[in-house]
DNA sequence: GTAATTTGATTGACTAAACACTCAATTGAT
DNA sequence: ATCAATTGAGTGTTTAGTCAATCAAATTAC
């Protein structure tokens, strides 16, 4: 049985803040029933129990259960994509620390943890939400590839690499989505420091010159 | 809409035979269904009409929805099994041809296709069918990851390896998973191919004194 | 400044549809 | 003649979504 956690009450009068308060909660609802529950039987009556509302609450805010769905995704993108961004941009300027930063990024609590694996599985694993993933996320799917890509170029161009740019970016976007199965399907001990230090080893692996420059990078 | 496409009539006239032919079938129906209407779609009775038979039949063979979906999931999971256990037995008893049987095997034709692996992925997609998919391929993927790992730490010991052996035991499980996941949701344009070709070229930078053998062992 | 009114937020009982599963009746192989 | 295989109508339950009623905040009137 999934407890009912989060506290009913409002952090502001303000009716604005109010609404947008009462949906960020029912979001974070969805997201641990799906965890939880599954997708399947992840309904409006468990998502407003969870939240400690009644179930009319969730359809005035959302009007049907798609949409919901659909700004629950939303959300894990958004915090996904503002994750790897931020990172990026804060890198400093040089391919290597560029796609370690993306690397880290992606590993980093905030977004690579059990039960935001397990809902982005849940997308993944249907069918109908693929569609819905793919509409949504795509884009963003395919910036992270680009800026991958365009750093393994550098590099490439710079003749640092044994490997082509393309297939490059492909093993180290490859590595990252087969760690974080890891975390959802593999032993449950898998660590997040793992996960990186395993992604950094093929990065030496196909950089070998700039190994040093990742071993460094790797401490902070 | 999903058509009704397997045809009715049985082969056999003999019970025993008819009954399994019966089963296979409605298996073969339930992953048709979860592969085009997802698992949270997928009914008795959208399965009972793809394989053009009444709904009775299906709960006549399966008794429970749960029992069905628990059997085809040991289809797949016997099917995957068999299919690189086959190809571990039949390799060259040499590591690097046994870990390159390891991963053609998982990339081949009759486990490595979009409709298999987004059943696999409704599977682990799902946290209900997570814990069934633990219980039954739990076991086989530990023995998929131990025979990788025999062959990577007869090669550490051999001295041909600049990476621990459970290092890259981990890093070729981690980009098969990757790769597979880029069937699912990753351009459309995907091949085999590019995937064993890709996967080839990591164990290649693991073993790079190896890297002709690997070669070789690519075009075969 | 406060009373009256409007508007948004919330409730819980309700509905129609979809669901897994049952069962009495029928078929057809042995 | 027997019994496994099959049918399709039927059952109770669960579901997403509706709705009239209530509550509280914002707006207007005085």
């Amino acid at each position: 049985m999934l407890s009912q956690v989060t506290v009913k009450s409002l952090p502001s009068r303000n009716r604005a803040v109010q609404s947008e308060f009462r949906k960020r909660q029912l979001i974070d609802s969805t997201i641990d029933c799906i965890e939880k529950l599954g997708l399947s039987q992840t309904t409006m009556a468990s998502i407003a129990k969870h939240a400690g509302v009644s179930q009319g609450i969730v359809v005035f805010h959302f009007q049907t259960k798609e949409a919901l769905l659909e700004q629950t995704l939303r959300r894990l993108s958004d915090d996904y994509g503002n994750c790897w961004k931020n990172a990026y941009d804060n890198a400093e300027d040089t391919p290597i620390a560029r796609l370690c930063a993306l690397i880290k990024a992606v590993f980093s609590p905030p977004v690579c943890n059990r039960k935001l694996i397990s809902v982005w599985y849940a997308f993944w694993g249907d069918s109908r939400s693929r569609h819905l993933y793919k509409n949504l996320c795509g884009k963003q799917d395919i910036a992270y590839s680009s800026h991958l890509l365009k750093q393994c170029q550098i590099l490439e161009t710079a003749g640092s690499s044994n490997m082509n740019a393309h297939t490059a970016a492909l093993s180290i976007e490859s590595m990252i989505g087969g760690l974080w199965q890891e975390f959802l399907i593999g032993s449950p001990g898998f660590k997040r420091q793992q996960a990186i230090s395993t992604a950094f080893k093929l990065l030496q692996l196909i950089y070998p010159e700039k190994s040093n420059e990742i071993e460094t990078l790797t401490k902070k």
